[in-house]
DNA sequence: AAACGGCGTTCATATATGTGAATGAGGTCA
DNA sequence: TGACCTCATTCACATATATGAACGCCGTTT
């Protein structure tokens, strides 16, 4: 637990995380004793880090993530190419069908949400899932980057039915979840790849008993990933049905 | 330059901070000379933040912002209260009108867009302006919240022209924004707020010589402004028309 | 192919940070 | 009112970080 490479601004990470995971805002002797840290050591780091706004202090004292690190964040999504390269992609399919979209990338053995289209009807919603960390064998667009990127060893062994379940995403070239995410929603997805292998994928969810047909949209879906994968120059791992 | 409350962190948002305003990845020397810092050092700084995904290095050594800040800052809007209430009706904006409708916030003399909703239609489009930060004084939101959140001293003394327009702002409840930011692009802004003042802006955007009513469109942002600061339990500063 | 120059990396020690204990500020209970 | 909480803040010394100088690597120049 050591090899650490700087104490000080790894424990002011922690610090970030921990508030970033948090929906309320911390006092100072919460966010110390989360992280088992010395009282006034924390104070240190949560002042250097609202000098740069990444943490926001209200006028209780109390401590919530901040703009600064909003704003440094979102530069990730803007100079990621392969996110900018799906976002015009994800509104067609978003208005084409009135459904959700998706981009997501793989970190381990999770996904992160990276970009996410909303149809126009949706009324007030719950939380954006964007920035949101899911692992990846329970989602679709998760089992479709394990399927086409490789298992990361920390999964292995796979279960026989993960197993299953991703050569069948490899032969048909989309990853299907029924349900497993959010009862009653099912959710399509398939890789994007660049000159450097699968680094993402696009997916869409929707109500399990609407009248939308599987294959119709799972093709669409299939045609966007691939549509992104040839912008990016990258080989598709699929060639689509039809 | 000094009463730095930690040295290590604020180097290493200060390295963050530089990452993310790049549009392309840099190398060690690069970013030391940015800065302004010993070669070690920042090397040392990198690792740390690399080891929490703060920033990516490719396999020829540059760094670029990192995964972990996108979540990390992804949880200030799902956290901000405000932005979330006005999502949905961004959502409803958007699709009503066909045109792009922001949420943003006033940090110092800038403006921050922290939400946005895109037309379907838009295609493939430039790199989504969330997370973008631009002077208040040149924008719709930036003189909405001005107009009505109070002018940061750092701002005066205002020009007569700002002072006016800001007095017009007041007047009429929305604020305006007649190509400044980008020219033949038409901005209406209405201020949003909570029991703690204005604490944000809703605007939109479309091209000038749109066959769009001005009367309607303004009215329309100005009722949903009113819509999100009464869910925010605040108290709008106008009416609205009619 | 030898010398050069730019860059990333390592390492010992000067310097800044981390922290336990003391103090301050604000609230609650009897 | 006063005793007694809890939490934020300060401070002097133990400890970790910062960095100049040296090194190794690799592509380029001569």
């Amino acid at each position: 637990m050591t090899e650490v490479s700087n104490r000080s601004v790894g424990r002011a990470l922690e610090i970030v995380k921990l508030l970033s995971l948090q929906s309320s805002p911390m006092g100072l002797k919460d966010i110390s004793t989360a992280l088992d840290l010395p009282r006034s050591s924390t104070l240190t780091l949560l002042r250097a880090l609202r000098d740069y706004d990444f943490v926001a202090i209200d006028d209780e004292g109390r401590y919530s993530i901040g703009l600064g690190c909003f704003e440094a964040g979102s530069a990730y999504a803007r100079s990621m190419t392969p996110a900018k390269a799906a976002e015009g992609e994800l509104r067609q399919l978003t208005a084409t069908y009135n459904i959700t979209s998706h981009f997501a990338v793989l970190e381990g053995t999770d996904v992160v949400y990276v970009a996410k289209q909303d149809p126009p009807n949706l009324g007030v919603r719950l939380a954006s899932s964007i920035g949101a960390r899911l692992p990846a064998a329970g989602t679709a667009v998760g089992k479709a980057q394990l399927a086409f990127a490789g298992v990361p060893t920390s999964l292995e062994p796979l279960s026989a039915e993960l197993s299953a379940e991703l050569d069948l995403t490899r032969s048909r070239g989309y990853a299907l979840d029924e349900g497993e995410t959010a009862s009653g929603i099912r959710c399509i997805a398939a890789p994007v790849f660049s000159d450097r292998g699968c680094i993402g994928a696009v997916g869409v969810s929707y109500l399990q008993h609407s009248d939308l047909e599987l294959n119709e949209i799972s093709e669409s879906v299939l045609s966007v990933a691939n549509a992104v994968t040839a912008r990016l120059g990258g080989r598709p791992a699929h060639r689509g049905a039809a």
